[in-house]
DNA sequence: AACGAGTCCAACCGCCAGATA
DNA sequence: GTATCTGGCGGTTGGACTCGT
């Protein structure tokens, strides 16, 4: 039986207050982040570690950028989820100053929707049936996007059996091009695997994920080459 | 002004993987 | 080899807010 992450009696739950928030912060600005499972009683704080780190870098972490999300922040968002599926933490490293919860946030409430209204089925990036069946193309719903171009070199392989509702973009970029002929949105996204990353995908498809997709451990020349 | 429906987003939950004993 | 701990991730929830009637 899996221990609970900390004695849930003696936390704070639900919204944080101001005087949390400054506690965190002066902690952190003195000790730097880490070990969070301590960081609570250490700050003097009646939080759950989890709770401290996901307040932290979803909301008071000093870089985050914040504010509406512009369209080549969109464009982006929409490519790497045709790529990399609901990833968020790896698609969210691709964006200076967004987080994961953020990006979630932000795909469920505007981009599902406005793919969906372009007749996009926002789970695999391709054409709802439905819709390529009509007579008329799809019209984007908004100026932003009129479409995806989406080149893949390498598909990586996921580590988990996701839900249903996952994205199946792998099958979308494998299977056959993906079915958004007449939309050109000007985006070329291009994923190369180091030749090492590549051995690992042969051995171990776990440990190529692993290595390859984190994106904190992506170098500044990264393997996930995008250009728009 | 009051109310209900819809939307947004911060926060929580459960699971998984890596590190360590 | 295995049990446990810890950090991290994606899915989900619920309260606050907005909008239409």
């Amino acid at each position: 039986m899996r221990k609970p992450c900390c004695d849930k009696q003696d936390t704070n739950k639900g919204a944080w207050s101001k005087e949390e928030d400054q506690k965190l912060i002066d902690y952190i600005r003195k000790h730097g982040e880490g070990c969070w499972r301590s960081l609570p009683q250490a700050a003097g704080l009646l939080r759950c570690g989890k709770s401290c780190r996901l307040r932290w870098i979803n909301y008071l972490r000093p870089d985050l950028k914040r504010g509406n999300f512009g369209e080549d922040e969109e464009d982006l968002i929409i490519k790497l989820h045709a790529l990399l599926g609901n990833r968020w933490s790896l698609i969210a490293g691709r964006l200076p100053g967004r987080t994961d919860n953020e990006v979630k946030n932000y795909w469920n409430s505007h981009l599902r929707r406005k793919l969906i209204n372009m007749g996009i089925d926002p789970n695999n990036h391709r054409l709802n049936q439905n819709l390529q069946r009509s007579r008329n193309p799809p019209i984007p719903a908004s100026g932003t996007s009129s479409g995806l171009k989406i080149q893949a070199k390498q598909q990586p392989t996921k580590p988990r059996v996701d839900s249903e509702q996952t994205s199946d973009a792998g099958s979308c970029l494998e299977d056959e091009p993906c079915a958004l002929p007449d939309l050109n949105l000007n985006l070329d996204l291009t994923m190369s695997i180091p030749s090492s990353s590549i051995a690992h995908v042969e051995g171990n498809p776990k440990d190529n994920e692993s290595n390859f997709l984190r994106p904190q451990k992506i170098a500044p020349s990264s393997n996930l080459l995008l250009s728009q």
